[in-house]
RNA sequence: GGUCCCUUCGUCUAUCGGUUAGGACAGCUGGUUUUCAUCCUGCAAAGGGGGGUUCGAUUCCCCCAGGGACCGCCA
């Protein structure tokens, strides 16, 4: 058998969404487990909705979560002749023929099907037509020849057998009137040209597999191989469309998922190996099958996602995450001044405890990116006067500090604690608010000595 | 309505006829913790229903029910 080649197929028409991702990653990482190729190609033969910063937004998106294609990609739209002259073949081979069928007369044949609660299905009007009745006025369509009678069977590669009748399948559109191909055309004539051997897409394609099988058979094409993945669902059991929230890839880089968490969680949904959760890149490449994919649907799920983030923010080594950090804070949030790098990675090894995503230690690590502390009024009503006195006598004796250690700033609490008869809130909370500006946070001693002595004044002294 | 697909804890899933039906996330206990977390214990939680086949079915077959996808001169 030849070198494996799968392809993902967009329409670059919008945003790329979560079940793109997963089916983009599934062939991809198909390809790569069979030391085989994987290819992109832009269907951006719908030239009122096709945008080109959509097909850079896909491209950017796949690269971001680690997938990334063979070769240049393929742009669907200029290929149309390709597909046309294939068109003209199966004209001339009696596998396909002009419909001159208005659209006012297919309108009204649906209609009649619908009030009679029966399937439409084009009545093949123009099958076997003569070329002599041919209306001057109208142009027309070509429709394929498809099978009436028998059953076809596809041998899928997740699914197992599928069998369905023939007759289900009208004589679909293949070349519209103003001449230009339609989809499954297109897509057909494609793959066969890219000679791509494993077609992995969503299920919701699978009736078009059967339409295409055709083609491929009445050229006297080899057949790919097929596999339908199950759909992604939302956490109603419904298809996963672009209108939903949280589908496209930038709902999670902007609340701060990292791309591996990501692309973990998508591999482990509806695909298995074993009871193994966490895959490395080559790990994934190394396990991945077709075999392991579930047949049935599968619910997004939210909290998953964040915790396999958060499994990856604990997990990766620092110097990563700071990187990660910083990309992400520049992109969603403020650029982190270089001054800040040290105090910051320092920091990293508490701040990710708390963490879920980029975005929650970019908001415990605030104290430390911005210069300025800003009290709410809220939290400053906290500050009463038996607090401000604890706070400057913190302050008289922690300029008396020589070094700063968690046991050094430990005696000097614990003797305010004791000194103000209070307990570990009672001076905690105050020094918490005044330095960081928020009730909550990482613990006192961590801010204090990730802030360092100097910072520590200035910021105690702003009460005075 | 037609065609096709699916059905194990709330969620993602393991099981390739014999298991106390396993793991992970979420949930709930308890412990550690000077906030919140982290970390560590533990608990609870599932084979849609009905028929077969079989010594034995979650696993194989059939029926039903429920859910989903598709039914464009979009891709």
């Amino acid at each position: 058998m030849s070198k494996v080649a799968t392809r993902f197929a967009p329409s670059p028409t919008g945003a790329l969404h979560i079940g793109g991702v997963r089916t983009a990653l599934f062939n991809w990482l198909f390809s790569k487990n069979q030391k085989g190729t994987f290819h992109l190609r832009i269907e951006d033969t719908d030239k009122e909705r096709s945008k080109d910063e959509h097909k850079i937004q896909i491209i950017k998106s796949l690269k971001w979560i680690g997938v990334e294609h063979d070769g240049e990609e393929y742009i669907q739209s200029t290929k149309i002749n390709d597909h046309i002259k294939i068109v003209d073949e199966l004209l001339k081979n009696g596998n396909a023929y002009k419909c001159y069928c208005t659209t006012e007369e297919i309108e009204e044949q649906k209609k009649r099907a619908r009030q009679k609660k029966l399937p439409y299905i084009y009545n093949r009007k123009w099958r076997d037509l003569s070329q002599a009745e041919v209306p001057k006025d109208i142009k027309p369509v070509i429709r394929f020849k498809s099978k009436i009678d028998g059953t076809t069977i596809l041998k899928d590669l997740v699914q197992g057998d599928v069998e369905i009748e023939n007759n289900t399948i009208e004589d679909f559109i293949i070349l519209r009137n103003d001449g230009t191909p339609t989809y499954n055309l297109s897509a057909t004539v494609d793959d066969h040209q890219m000679k791509m051997t494993h077609i992995i897409r969503g299920d919701d394609h699978k009736i078009n597999t059967f339409k295409q099988m055709q083609i491929y058979t009445a050229m006297k094409w080899d057949l790919p191989q097929f596999a339908h993945i199950p759909l992604i669902h939302t956490i109603e059991g419904k298809k996963l469309s672009k209108r939903d929230n949280a589908s496209t890839l930038d709902d999670y880089s902007k609340i701060g998922i990292m791309p591996d968490a990501l692309r973990n969680y998508l591999l482990r949904l509806g695909w298995s190996y074993k009871d193994k959760e966490i895959f490395t890149i080559d790990e994934s490449i190394k396990y991945f099958d077709l075999k392991g994919i579930g047949k049935s649907p599968s619910k997004l799920d939210m909290s998953r996602i964040l915790s396999m983030n958060e499994h990856y923010i604990k997990s990766i080594e620092e110097n990563d995450l700071y990187n990660q950090l910083l990309q992400y804070c520049e992109l969603f949030k403020e650029k982190i001044k270089t001054d800040k790098e040290s105090k910051l990675k320092s920091s990293l090894s508490f701040l990710k405890n708390k963490a879920k995503t980029l975005e929650d230690i970019y908001n415990n690590a605030k104290y430390i990116i911005s210069d300025e502390v800003e009290l709410s009024q809220e939290d400053f009503k906290l500050i009463d006067e038996n607090a401000k006195k604890i706070i400057l006598d913190f302050s008289k004796k922690f300029s008396a500090l020589e070094n700063l250690t968690k046991e050094t700033l430990e005696t000097i609490i614990n003797d305010l604690i004791k000194s103000y008869k209070t307990n570990f809130k009672g001076v905690g909370q105050p020094l918490r608010i005044i330095l960081t500006g928020s009730k909550f946070g990482p613990g006192i001693y961590d801010i204090i000595i990730s802030l360092g002595k100097i910072e520590v004044e200035k910021r105690l002294n702003k009460l005075v």
